[in-house]
DNA sequence: TCCTTCATGAAAATGATTTCCATTATTAAT
DNA sequence: ATTAATAATGGAAATCATTTTCATGAAGGA
């Protein structure tokens, strides 16, 4: 039986079902599309890749499911600036898929990056310590985003 | 003649003609609002700031003139994830208003913190050069927010 | 099997932001 | 100043991603 990683056949469905969701043909879609594009898609994108096969997938179940994924810590939401939310798997065949957005404000393209991502943890992980104390604040997530404009957009301005 | 600040009474004025638009009484309006408040606010909270003395001016205008504002670098835009966004002056009577925002995901309340600033800035101007020359993009602007439950939503969730 | 609960899809609602368009204000040129 | 050209405005209508509603279908437990 042939796995996609080493985390088993049905990672998720262990937390899924933990958290009292039902494992659905839907879901499963999902989390499959999710997946195999290992990249930041929009609820219409995943709705697209899911249509072709079971075109009886309506865009609200897409929505529910994300926000189910999102709450129970599987994919990130992001938030891009152009009006529509993205998600992208938290964990990905290699592992922890931890990296950080450049997002170009002309065209909208998004580069994803893991430069100086060590010093980053390592500040972010001081950061959420010192301000659970101060604030009395437990941080379960965070942003890091810079915006500016790509190689083809620079003097578009 | 009592000045609000040290950078003259006109002080974004200069940088809006130079920029080709005309100075009104609905955007000194907007600004004055965005001035004295000193903090982050909707497009509705300016509006409903503005409309007692200024009843005249319409939601429509404070889009636009925040647009403006955004654009020429004048004030922030943030996306607290609440579906609207808000605005803050960069530079306020105390000079740069560099901070970073703690999210409340349950009750939304946001936390103005500069803890780490130092650090940050320094981790950030590092990233900021080594990602313009490696993706060869020009940044102008970047975002880091934490989210989490405030000592209220702590156990709420 | 029956029953309670969860999941679903289609359509309608929501709500922040944008667009349209006719009117008014501001600037530049004469 | 007066005028011509351009920019700014507000109200209403349009957009559009996301949510809500509601009636129906599927899944698991007693």
């Amino acid at each position: 039986m042939p796995r996609r990683n080493g985390m088993g056949a049905a990672w998720w469905q262990g937390k899924f079902k933990g958290c009292g969701y039902r494992i659905t043909l839907s879901r499963e879609a999902i989390i499959d599309v999710l997946t195999k594009a290992n990249k930041h898609l929009s609820a219409e994108d995943i709705y697209m890749r899911v249509h072709p096969k079971y075109p009886n997938i309506g865009l609200t179940t897409i929505y529910r499911t994300l926000d189910i994924l999102v709450n129970i810590g599987i994919i990130f939401k992001f938030d891009f600036g152009d009006g529509r939310a993205r998600y992208e798997l938290v964990e990905n065949t290699k592992g922890l898929n931890y990296h950080l957005h450049l997002i170009c404000v002309n065209c909208n393209r998004i580069i994803d990056y893991t430069d100086y991502i060590d010093d980053v943890i390592e500040l972010i992980d001081q950061i959420e310590k010192g301000l659970s104390l101060k604030y009395n604040f437990k941080i379960t997530n965070h942003t890091i985003q810079f915006y500016g404009f790509c190689k083809e957009c620079a003097g578009k301005e």
